[in-house]
RNA sequence: GGGGACGUGGCGAAACGGCAGACGCGCUAGCUUCAGGAGCUAGUUCUCGCAAGAGAGUGGGAGUUCAAAUCUCCCCGUCCCCACCA
């Protein structure tokens, strides 16, 4: 046998295996099948770096598993092919997109084939290939007819570099997220998918799919429901209304202004009444140069001024109510205008306290007191109440009531009597009770709680609404206090930290501390309502809905998503396969005619419109329906159209005269194991479930979610444990990689990173760790196989010496195959690498059973593809490839440990071990453990044990 | 501001209630090779000790438990995502 030299095997094998066609997908296989995706790439120029295999090296490891586990598995790859920066690479080098697309596959292909993964590649496939966008051509169209696809006139997202229209998620904090200019707003006709439509099945069919919890979080955040209420304002004097969305209807009353997006319609149409108009439109100048930036910056400190002029009527209370504009309210989201309910929305608080306007809290927690709740049958009083909260500034303590007749210990309080401000029955209070007389006030403490007790004292139960206000003590000079008070109950002073629920009777106890000292508390959970008329008493809840009847408005659910814009206004694209006709207006083209070929440019460089403008030849062209004069659509479709359905044609590639097999399609789909970088969460799997349930619909297919199972793969981060990237000049090139240590290596050595979804930095010393452990695999069989051939089979002293190997072995086939399934690859390596470390200790003799040999070769077979195919048919001498083996069944009897390390601990820490046989009983090992000298140090007499704690197969405690 | 993930040797990491640091890199010593950037053997968390051994130790602090890296709470730090969504 000669030395290991992967460059020698490698791509030997890797061309018989093509020729063989040893991984190709069988539609129409007995064996079960398995679909197996990975995110298709977009073939760049600068190729790939090491990062990009790793989760392609990870799915072929599991496809090869699924593979010698009787499955039929479909594993496939391709090319995302269209697309911006290739356009724009093409420009900068000037050649045409197509040329660069051509060679940029061609390298993608030639680097992913250098690493030995086991694709169909007669299934290839690539996005920018007339039999492909031939359907998405076809797709755009099935959309269309059935209203789904619709032209509108919206302000887009316009990237002023790439000239083109850029989607919501393509906009990465106000930057073009492939370019990274400042994005800006421009009104254009342009086409969208009506995604919105699908937005609750897209939301709630979410469950049930084996997703990360955090994608699925994330995708449901940004369909982003909320059920609320559509509210009419009336404007005094005019005809026109504020249409307003709310999702809190029941806080209606406690609405004390309304607020327009600088941009709404009712700002021009309300301009002849407004008084300050020039003011206004300064401000709406001002808002539309802000950059996204300069709003966030913002936040915190909100603009707007207010319309003067112009009153709105609130149509609970029949107030009238000041109207603002001000650009802390989207004209993207709801209806562009907002009630404000300062009391209750953080955002409307801070602006309130900024403009000084009015505050009308309409809503309090309420609290059934559970340490004195309302005794039933008892007279029910409802009061207004203060608690009032002295701190001694000296001590840092609060002043508080220890009860004589009862086990309470309260604050002073009472009743707010007619007339009384909230601090002056505080202080009364304060004196009457305690006789303390110089006191200075601190807060009130911002918003009231209302309570449901028993009040012991006065024998009712009582319905509480109190305020708490918060008193220094200036000094102890106290009065004389009544009798009755001097006998109710005596002065005690509380630390801060006493302030609770467990230490004190208030039932409110808990809001006051948590509120205390904060000037910007806002209320903005459920309650019950106060100030709203005959609502008052009603639980927040209800109360939505009762006051969105009372004040004739509507259920509505507003959703985050917005419909997808698919137009670009670019060359490097699918053309829309739509026409424009004098007499008949938009048409699509007939499927006759499809594709609509991407005609070649001599200049397709964008020029503020979309490049195939400038081409009569493509422009120009007759009506399907009244064969008149028409125009095709210039423009091109967003390439996540592109991506939308791929995982589909792969079931049926070369399908010329449907998008693919119906009974394909559903032979194959779902996909049973999707990898993908997290960074897809939201854009291309969104649109994927958008389309399948639309196809689903339409009955081309009878499921309609795209992908089962989803998994991400972590990245690998440059050595500086920055991302890779050309401008950090940290990346590592694949090519040098492979032809340093060889395919096998690189594939084993990103696996042993880390855990594969988590992200590792590159370190290039550490991959010869790898390098030798695939050296002495070799080297092993160079060994034995050089004496096993005259030695024939292992003699029985041998056998013994194995016996131990075997149980190694065996456990390792059964953990090997489970970490595969779960993509533990980087245990699953070092537990094949610690079965190398035991098979060395024992073949000091030569003499390792060659069946054992094999075991091992096969199960190293997904991770090493070429060094075990070549040792499994050179050296051995078979004659069918070691990828077509069966998984190894492991010996359940040889996986059984026979004795176990008993951990002996006294009180919880390790004092010695034991070894005894498997599945020892307590009194056998407490008969060992009580011999232990060792233990006898640590527990002089058995009679101090007070407890013995016995776990089988692992350790005994005693507890003395 | 909100949400999520995470924090373990010099490094990548294992263990996910039961001997912390498996496996690998690096490092140290020895052997080996004509020489090496290769190979083999032993050691390698910290402190004390010649050793046997003892103690400490998984970002910090508390708690639950016979037993906590692992579960709970608080704090600190890192990364990612969303971000005025009414």
């Amino acid at each position: 046998m000669p030395k290991y030299n992967p460059k020698s095997i490698e791509k030997y094998w890797q061309n018989v295996w093509e020729k063989d066609k040893l991984y190709r997908a069988k539609d129409k296989s007995k064996k079960p099948k398995y679909y197996q995706l990975e995110t298709f790439p977009y073939p760049s120029a600068a190729g790939l770096h090491v990062g990009h295999p790793k989760g392609y090296i990870a799915e072929d490891i599991h496809a090869r598993y699924m593979r010698m586990n009787g499955h039929e598995v479909m594993y496939t790859m391709g090319w995302d092919a269209f697309g911006l920066p290739t356009e724009n690479y093409a420009i900068k080098v000037s050649k045409s997109p197509q040329e660069v697309a051509e060679a940029n596959i061609k390298n993608f292909k030639r680097q992913l084939q250098m690493f030995g993964l086991s694709y169909d590649w007669d299934r290839e496939i690539d996005t920018s290939s007339l039999e492909y966008y031939k359907w998405t051509q076809w797709l755009f169209i099935e959309l269309f007819k059935a209203g789904l696809a619709y032209r509108k006139n919206a302000k887009v997202n316009w990237c002023p570099k790439d000239q083109t229209v850029l989607a919501n998620e393509q906009v990465v904090d106000g930057k073009c997220e492939r370019c990274g200019s400042e994005v800006i707003q421009k009104e254009m006709e342009q086409w969208f998918f009506k995604i919105t439509d699908y937005a609750d099945r897209l939301l709630d069919e979410l469950k049930g799919l084996d997703w990360p919890e955090a994608t699925i979080k994330r995708q449901a955040d940004w369909i982003g429901r909320s059920e609320g209420a559509l509210i009419k304002f009336s404007i005094l004097n005019s005809k026109s209304s504020i249409e307003v969305f709310t999702t809190r209807p029941d806080t209606l009353f406690g609405a004390t202004y309304m607020v327009l997006a600088p941009e709404h319609d009712l700002v021009q149409i309300l301009r002849p009444q407004i008084k300050n108009w020039s003011e206004i439109e300064k401000y709406i100048e001002q808002s539309k140069k802000k950059t996204e930036l300069q709003r966030k910056e913002e936040e915190k400190d909100k603009t707007g001024i207010e319309m003067k002029g112009i009153k709105a009527v609130n149509p609970a209370t029949k107030e009238e109510m000041p109207i603002w504009i001000a650009d802390y309210v989207l004209m993207g989201y709801g209806t562009g205008a907002i009630m404000a309910v300062p009391a209750h929305d953080e955002r409307d608080f801070e602006f309130a306290k900024k403009f000084n306007l009015p505050i009308e809290e309409v809503v309090v927690p309420n609290i059934i007191d559970q340490k004195n709740p309302p005794v039933q049958g008892k007279k029910i009083v409802e009061r207004k109440n203060i608690h009032a909260i002295v701190r001694d500034p000296k001590t840092d303590k609060y002043l508080a009531l220890k009860w004589k007749k009862f086990n309470w210990t309260t604050f002073p309080m009472g009743g707010v009597e007619e007339g009384e401000n909230v601090v002056d029955a505080a202080m009364r209070e304060v004196r009457e009770e305690t006789g303390f007389v110089n006191l200075k006030l601190k807060e009130v403490i911002t918003g009231q709680v209302r309570a449901e007790y028993f009040a012991a004292h006065k024998d009712q139960n009582r319905v509480a609404l109190t305020t708490a206000v918060v008193f220094d003590l200036v000094n102890h000079e106290q009065n004389d206090i009544s009798q009755e008070e001097k006998d109710s109950h005596e002065i005690i002073w509380l630390e801060k930290s006493k302030l609770n629920y467990e230490h004190m009777t208030h039932a409110e106890i808990g809001h006051w501390s948590k509120r205390m000292g904060s000037s910007f508390f806002t209320y903005i959970d459920r309650g019950v309502l106060i100030n709203s008329g005959k609502f008052d008493g009603m639980d927040s809840e209800k109360a939505k809905w009762e006051i969105t009847k009372f004040v004739g408005g509507k259920r509505q659910t507003q959703y985050r998503l917005h419909d997808w814009s698919v137009s670009r206004q670019r060359y490097w694209g699918v053309p829309i396969p739509m026409l424009y006709c004098k007499n008949c207006g938009i048409v699509p083209v007939s499927e006759r005619e499809l594709p609509i070929v991407l005609p070649k440019l001599e200049d397709y460089r964008p020029k503020g419109k979309p490049p195939l403008a400038g081409s009569d030849d493509f422009m120009n062209t007759t009506c399907p329906k009244c064969k008149g004069e028409a125009k095709r659509d210039p423009e091109t479709l967003d390439t996540f159209v592109d991506s939308s359905w791929y995982y589909l044609r792969y079931t049926d590639p070369n399908n010329g005269r449907h998008i693919f097999d119906k009974n394909k399609a559903e032979h194959w789909m779902p996909v049973d194991l999707y990898v993908i970088g997290a960074e897809h969460t939201v854009l291309h799997l969104l649109y994927s479930r958008f389309i399948t349930k639309f196809l689903n619909d339409k009955g081309f297919i009878n499921f309609n979610e795209p992908f089962k199972k989803i998994r991400h793969v972590g990245l690998i981060m440059g050595e500086d444990g920055q991302k890779m990237s050309k401008s950090r000049g940290n990346v590592v090139n694949p090519d040098e990689l492979v032809n340093a240590v060889g395919a096998d290596t690189a594939r084993i050595y990103e696996m042993f990173m880390g855990p594969f979804e988590d992200s590792q930095p590159w370190d290039t010393k550490s991959i010869i760790g790898v390098h030798r452990f695939l050296n002495r695999f070799y080297n092993l069989f160079k060994n034995n196989l050089q004496n096993t051939n005259h030695k024939t089979q292992a003699d029985s002293k041998s056998q013994t010496a194995n016996s131990s190997l075997d149980h190694v072995l065996h456990k390792t086939i059964k953990k090997v195959g489970e970490d595969i399934k779960e993509l533990r690859f980087n245990t699953a390596v070092s537990e094949l690498m610690k079965l190398l470390n035991e098979f060395e200790k024992n073949s000091d003799n030569l003499k390792l059973k060659i069946k054992n040999l094999k075991l091992f070769l096969v199960i190293l077979a997904p991770f090493a593809p070429h060094l075990t195919e070549e040792i499994w048919m050179n050296v051995l001498g078979n004659k069918k490839s070691i990828h077509l083996q069966k998984w190894p069944e492991y010996n359940p009897n040889l996986v059984k440990e026979k004795s176990v390390d008993f951990i002996i601990q006294v009180n919880g820490r390790f004092r010695d071990s034991i070894q005894l046989p498997f599945d020892s009983p307590q009194e056998t090992v407490m008969n060992f453990v009580l011999k232990s000298e060792r233990i006898k140090s640590y527990v002089p007499d058995q009679k101090e044990i007070k407890k013995v704690i016995f776990v089988a197969n692992k350790l005994i405690n005693l507890v003395i």
